[in-house]
This record gives structure tokens, C-alpha cells and sequence, in this order.
DNA sequence: CCATATTTGGAATTATCGTTCCAAATACAG
DNA sequence: CTGTATTTGGAACGATAATTCCAAATATGG
């Protein structure tokens, strides 16, 4: 057995997601790619297929890494209140610090392959669902504790979260403005009291 | 003097505009244009310029009719609560009706467009300021009336209702619910009682 | 060092992109 | 009907798109 693999496939997947995060799936050319992963042409079509396969593939590494850590962050907070704030403030300056305004990559593929790509479209109906139960077993959590008094419609506050997160997401592309959208975060916090 | 145009500029416009707001600027090809707008080729280039021009005109003729339409609507209501309460209703309800899940032609340009885009960057920036600034004046007509109690951060709640906006305007291109959007809104709304 | 798997880039394909030029067809004002 | 402005579509432009094939270069395990 001679040569081994030389380049690592999940780098430079991550790689490829970073691109069509930036730029989004038309406006990414294979010459982009090529530029961008660091390996050639006939590389990409040998490992991952060709762009459509590569979006995907990078479009599903984006979904994995974000629901785990979004989920990891959760778990980890004791207090529902304060854990959801600091959830949207870690949000909001992530955005903020990405000099590349690269938003959401789920939301900006909504935005770009809906409607269109059939088979994006049931990924995204799957993702949202994730982040809404995400959302509601947090809040559920919260009620069960006592921190969140009884008697809130916790699905539509957690739709709400979805929702906002999303906009979020797209406002701070042209206005990053830190302090603004806390305060709006906050101010749809105090639901909870 | 013989014969005169013989198209509608504006109507021709209308279907550029419909066609962006579908598909985004890269998706949508000069031939596709062509074939939307039912006029030639050399007619697209003699009346609007080029793809870039027509874009840009086809965004600003969207945004000019979408603020002039929110302006008007706010303006005719008389209950500030039952207002907001029915502009968002409106939202939902277009954003369901479309069976081509068009979504917002604001939000899509945002995520197709920024980073790169510097001079729609800036329309975007000003778009924000007068939507934002649109929801502050009629909270404050229902601070000043005393539908709304005073005390409330109302730059804060119009600035979360853009948001809001931005984010149903999303997730109702993936999930047309009408009944969990509606459900996110009037949690919202209570923010105001 | 050698055998072999990996990686590369040139060549070629087919297709489309946005754009310009222009001559022919068109349709209406007078 | 005639003259003129509008509209059209073919031809060509250079550029780029995504993709496949393949031979040469590369690098490493044994």
C-alpha cells in the first residue's frame, strides 16, 4: 500500500462550506472553489462529486455543527432566563465580529433555493423543526423548574425564537448593530416574566 | 412624429421585478428575462440598460411600493394594537398565498447580495431606517393616545418588529403555517398590553 | 528505491452567460 | 400611404459555466 490520502476530506469540506456561506450557491463557481479549498479541480470531482453534491455536503456539515452546538450550549445552562439570553447575545456578536457578513447559511439558503431545490426544501422543514423543539424542551425545562411561570403557550414562544433568530440573522447583515438588536432580544425576553 | 412606444415600461418592470424577487439576480439569466417579459432581447438593453440596471431598478420599484403600501395601510388604521395586529395578518397571509414562496424581495437581496454589492448595501441601510422608523411613529401615535401605556422602550419594539418581519418572512418560504405565525405575532403583541 | 495510489492540470465538451451591432420587420402619426 | 421611430432577432463577441477524460507528476508505504 503506497500513498495514502494527502488532503483532509473534512477540512477542506469546512472550507467549502465557508465559500458557499459567503457567497451563496450560484455565485459560487468551481473556479472559486478550486481558488479557495487549496486542491485542484480534478480533486473536488474525485472526492466529493461535483458542486451540487459538495453544496450539499457542505450544507449538511453546516446543519450537524450548529444543531450540536446549539444543543451542547443548552444543556449546559442552569438558568432558562439568562441561558436564552446569552444564546441570542452569543448570536448577535458572532455576526457582528464576522467581518464577512456571511449571515446564516440555512438562511440564506432558504432564501436563494426556495423555491427550486426539492429536496433542500425538506432538509429545511427538518431543521426547522429541530431548533423549534430545541426551543420548546428549553423553555419546557424552565416551566418544570418553576423559572417560568405557568400557563405560556411555550410552542408559540418558541416559534417566536425561530422566527426572530432567523431575522436576526438577516438584519445583522446590514445593520450590525449590537446594542439594537439586544435590545430588542431583551425586550422579547421579558415574555417570560 | 410616427410611431410611439409601444410597450409599457412600467408593467415590463413589474414583471422584471416579479421575476428577481422569484429566482435572485444570479439565478435569473437574460434569456429568462426575455422569455418572463414577452419583449426582445434588444428591447431589455435599449429600455433598461443591462441586467445589473434592471435589477436595480426592478429593487427599487419593489421597495417604493412596499413602503408606499405599509405607509398608506398604518395610516388608515385607527387602533394602533388592532393595526399591528392586522399588518402582520397581512404578511402571513400574502407570504402563504404566494405559490411561488417568493418571499420578501428586500430580505433575498440582502442574503444574495450582501457582502458584495456596496451601492445595494447602502439601499438596504435605508430601507431598515425608514421601516424601523415607519413602526416608532405609530407606536408613538398609540403611546400618544394612550392606547399604549407609557414607559415602553418603543424604539426597542420597533426594532423587534422589523426583525420579526425579516424572520417570517423566511420561515414562511419553508413553513407556510398560518397559525403558528400568527400565534409567534400575538405573543408579540402582548409586549404592548 | 520501487510500486502504487493520489493528485494535478491541460484539453476538450457542451452550454450558457451578458453584451453589442445591425439589418429587417413592424406599427403608428401625420 | 408614407415616413419614421420602435421593435425584433440573428450573428458574433469574449467569457465563463460545470463536467469528463487522461497522461504526467507527485508522494509515500513497504
Amino acid at each position: 500500500m503506497p500513498k495514502v490520502k494527502l488532503f483532509d476530506e473534512k477540512l477542506i469540506l469546512e472550507k467549502a462550506m465557508e465559500l458557499f456561506w459567503k457567497k451563496g450557491f450560484h455565485a459560487t463557481s468551481i473556479r472559486d472553489l478550486v481558488t479557495h479549498l487549496g486542491i485542484s479541480r480534478s480533486s473536488i470531482y474525485d472526492t466529493y462529486g461535483g458542486k451540487n453534491e459538495l453544496f450539499y455536503k457542505a450544507f449538511q456539515l453546516y446543519r450537524t455543527t450548529s444543531i450540536k452546538g446549539f444543543s451542547d450550549f443548552l444543556n449546559l445552562q442552569e438558568n432558562v432566563k439568562i441561558g436564552l439570553r446569552k444564546l441570542f447575545e452569543m448570536a448577535i456578536e458572532q455576526s457582528i465580529a464576522d467581518m464577512d457578513r456571511k449571515g446564516c447559511f440555512v438562511v440564506n439558503t432558504t432564501t436563494e433555493l426556495v423555491p427550486g431545490d426539492i429536496e433542500i426544501q425538506k432538509i429545511l422543514k427538518e431543521n426547522e423543526n429541530t431548533f423549534v423543539n430545541l426551543f420548546y424542551e428549553f423553555l419546557l425545562k424552565g416551566e418544570q423548574s418553576g423559572e417560568i411561570s405557568k400557563g405560556k403557550n411555550l410552542k408559540s414562544i418558541a416559534n417566536l425564537y425561530y422566527t426572530l433568530y432567523n431575522g436576526i440573522k438577516v438584519v445583522s447583515k446590514v445593520q450590525p448593530n449590537s446594542k439594537e438588536l439586544l435590545s430588542s432580544v431583551d425586550t422579547v425576553l421579558t415574555l417570560l416574566d
